[in-house]
DNA sequence: TATGAATGAGAATTCATTCAT
DNA sequence: GATGAATGAATTCTCATTCAT
C-alpha cells in the first residue's frame, strides 16, 4: 500500500499501471491479486486504511475549551495531517475532480469537505463571524490552497508560517459590530 | 481541443483514451494523428492555447492605480479566469502533481504560480503588510483554494462572495504598526 | 518511381509506407494514386521499366563472334547493368526470396535467373567446359554475388577487376581433356 | 524464434506481422512482450543465437595442415552452414542491404564478411595467387552467390558440386609464373 | 494535376487479470 | 505466500486508401 500510495500520488491513479506497483513493490504482479481484487480495491483499501488514519488526527479538534482554540486546532491539524500523509493528500487533490473515481470510493469520501466545512461555520458563528457561512468557505479555502501548496513543494512551503497567519488572522474572536463604526 | 479538455478534466489524462476523444469529437482515431503526433501533444496544445487565454484574462492587471486596487483586480482576474474556463482548471489541478507531464508541457507551465506570488507579494509590500512574503502565499492559497472548490461544484460555490471577502480582508491598507498597540 | 526505387531499396518494400514514399517524392500521399493504384502497382511499374533497361543492358550479348567474346560480354554487361542500377538490383536481391512478393510481380520476373543461366551454359559447352551445368552454376554465383558485394558497398568493391578475374579464369577455352594428362 | 525465423526469412521481416509470429507460435500475441519487448528484439535475439552456431560451424578451419586443405574446409562449411540454417541465411540476404536494421544488431554483424574475406586473403596468399586481394573477393562472390541460389532452391541446387568445382578451380596451388610460360 | 481531410482496418503494444505450480 | 507463464481485451498508433475540392 505504501508503495502505491506513492505511484499513485506521482502518476496519477490511471497512470499507474499492476506492473509498476508490482515493480515498486518488489513483487510479483499476480501476488497483487491475492491481497487486493484489483488496482481499485487497492486504491480502496488505501483510502480506507487512510481516512482512519486522518479521523484520529482530527479526533481531538471538538475537545477545545473556546472557539477560538477549537479553530486553531482544526486547523493545525488539518496542517498536521497534510504533513504526515503528502501523499495521500496529493492522490486525493488528483482525484476529487473524477466522479467516476470518487463514485467507486466509498460514501464517506467527499463528505468530509462538508463535514470540516460545517465544523469551520459553526466554530466562526461561535466567534461572532459577521458572515460566517462564506468566511467558513473562505478559511476552508486557505487551508486546502496551502495544503496544496504544501505538497507540491514539502521542503521549502512555510506551511507553520502560513498557518500561523491564518490562526491570526480569522481564528480570532470579532470585535462586535458597533466597535467598526467608530471613526 | 474542446472536446479532449472536457474528457481530460473529467476522466483525468490517463483515464482518456484515444477512443473517447475521437468519440467525443466525433471523428475517426486515425484523424487524431494526422493533427496530433498523440495524446501528449493534444494536452500541450490544449495547454498552449490556454496559457495564452489566462495570460489575457490576467493582463490588466498591473496598470491599477494603488496596490490596493490592483491586488482586487488580480483576485477578481484570477476567479473570472476559473469561471471561464473551469475544464482546463481542473484539469490542471489534477495534473500539477504529476512531474513527468508537467515536465512535458513546457518551460512556461508552472511558473505561473512563481509568478502569481511574486506579484501578490510585491502588492501586499505596497500596503504595508508586516510579513508579505507569508502572507502573499495566504492570499495565493486562498485563491487556488477557492478555485478549486468552485470548479469541483460551480452551481453552488459563491465564488464571488468568497473573493468579495478576501479582499476585504485582505487587501486592505495595513494600519500602521503604532496604531495596533492602541488598547 | 525513382525515390521508391530509392526507399524500397534502403528499407524493404513492407518497410516503406506510402508516407515516406510521398514524402520523399514531395507531393501529397493522394497524388501517388493518381498515378498507381497502390503500393504493390508502383512496385510493378518499378519492375516493369527496370527489366526492360536490363534487357537493353544485355540486348548484344548475342552477337559476339565466338562463344568466349559472348561470355565475357554477358559478364561484363551484367556488371555494367548492376553499376548502373545498383538500388534495383539491391531491391530485386530482398524480394527474390519471398515468394509471395515475387508473385505479384509478373511472370516474366524470376525467369531471367533461368534464362542467364542456360545462356552461360550454352557457351560453356560451346567452350568445351567438362561439366558446363555445374560450371554455368559456379560462373553464375560468381557474378551473382559480386553484384551484390558491389551493391553493399559500391564505392570501395573492385567490380571490374573481380569481373576481368572471373573472365580470364572461365571464360577462356578449355584445353581438350588429354592435355590435361601430360607429364 | 524458430517459428520467428521461419515467417521472417518467407515474408520479410517488416512484412511478418506479431500477429502471424504468435499465430505460428502457437502463443497469443501478449506473450511475445514477456520474452521480447517487441519485433526488433526478436529479431536481435534470432541473430544473437545464429551467430553463435555459425562460429561454431566455422570454428575448426584454422587447424588445417596446408592453405590448400584450409580453403577447402572452408569453401565446405561455408556451404554446411547454409545448408543447416537456410532461413537464417535467407534472412539476413534480405536484411543485409538495409543499413537501419544492420544498425540495430550490435557490430558483430556485418563483421563476418570482412573477416571471411581476410581469411580467404591469406589463404590464396599462402597457395602463391598471383592477385590474392581481387581472387579472395572472387572466391567469396562465388559463395555467397552459391549460397543464395541454394537457398532460394535448396530441393534443386547442386550446392555440392558447385562446392567441388570451386575448391578444384581454385583452392589448388597456383603454378609458379614460369611454368606458365611454357609452350 | 494536386491536395489534404478523412477513414477503417490492422499493426504494435500495454494492461489487468487468471491460474497452475 | 509467492511466482511467472499465459491470455484476451483494450489502447495506442500506423497504414493504405478514398474522396471532395
Amino acid at each position: 500500500m505504501d508503495a502505491a500510495l506513492v505511484l499513485f500520488a506521482r502518476h496519477g491513479f490511471a497512470g499507474t499501471s499492476i506492473r509498476m506497483l508490482a515493480e515498486e513493490a518488489g513483487v510479483s504482479q499476480g501476488l497483487l491479486y491475492n491481497y487486493y481484487e484489483g488496482k481499485e480495491e487497492l486504491l480502496h483499501a488505501i483510502f480506507e486504511r487512510s481516512i482512519e488514519e486522518i479521523q484520529e488526527d482530527f479526533a481531538d479538534a471538538s475537545e477545545a475549551p473556546s472557539p477560538e482554540e477549537a479553530l486553531t486546532v482544526l486547523i493545525r491539524s488539518a496542517f498536521d495531517t497534510v504533513r504526515a500523509r503528502p501523499d495521500f493528500w496529493s492522490l486525493w487533490y488528483q482525484l476529487r475532480a473524477q466522479p467516476d473515481v470518487v463514485a467507486g470510493l466509498g460514501e464517506r469520501v467527499g463528505e468530509w469537505a462538508e463535514t470540516i466545512l460545517a465544523n469551520i461555520e459553526a466554530l466562526l458563528t461561535g466567534l461572532g463571524s459577521p458572515d460566517p457561512a462564506v468566511r467558513a468557505r473562505l478559511v476552508f479555502a486557505t487551508i486546502d490552497g496551502a495544503a496544496q501548496h504544501y505538497v507540491l513543494d514539502p521542503a521549502n512551503y512555510p506551511l507553520d508560517r502560513v498557518g500561523d497567519e491564518l490562526i491570526e488572522l480569522l481564528a480570532r474572536p470579532n470585535p462586535p459590530p458597533h466597535a467598526e463604526a467608530s471613526p
